[in-house]
DNA sequence: CGGCATCCACACGGATACTG
DNA sequence: CAGTATCCGTGTGGATGCCG
């Protein structure tokens, strides 16, 4: 059986949805973004010692998997606002398990 | 706050649990062994491409983190049984639910 | 303001050979 | 049988500098 979702295939549903958020500051970023959405640089100013190359390219990988909307103003100063999908709100639906678990076996 | 499991520490709980399961062929393994608990050979047939350096240290990870136990029996051949811990298990059921979104997005 | 380009160092996966 | 030792190519994160 193969698992689909947007280019992705994976044999293992556990690992299709890994891939999707389980590089660095990912996790971070859907938390913070849960949250309230946010434009670039108080998303930054959110996650102390990320990088700008590091933090655009996760961003753009969660944009482009459909997990963020990112919305450009065509103002000056620029205005970049991220914000959650359903479908971002739906996997963290899903990684709350993960949250629950860890809160559980806090301190073992 | 801070959120502990064993030696690893996290301000993101997502992370902490993410940080046990995210390297590569530790969801197979956990989903092959949730069924039946293998030796060695056997999980590492299960696991076509898997290479032996690779296999063990992921084994080595999930062990040293009490999701899984590595049984040696004094035999000659040698003979090592891994299998789920009841922590190993815990930890199945949370990530079902990734499991879950990844069925019900399939196709997406 | 919100990035991208470049460079570097290191961690990681994989292949192969060997061993208790 | 169940690994370890070694080497190698690639990917990834991070630092710095520049640009529309």
């Amino acid at each position: 059986m193969k698992y689909v979702y947007r280019n992705r295939t994976s044999d293992c549903p556990y690992e299709l949805t890994l891939s999707l958020i389980s590089k660095r500051w990912k996790p971070r970023i859907l938390e913070v973004l849960a949250q309230q959405s946010l434009r670039y640089g108080d998303l930054k100013a959110a996650l102390p010692g990320v990088s700008d190359k590091v933090l655009s390219a996760a961003l753009d990988d969660l944009t482009r998997d459909g997990l963020l909307s990112r919305t450009s103003f065509a103002e000056i100063p620029p205005r970049v606002e991220y914000a959650m999908t359903p479908q971002g709100d739906s996997i963290l639906t899903a990684i709350a398990a993960l949250r629950d678990w860890a809160i559980r076996e806090n301190g073992r």
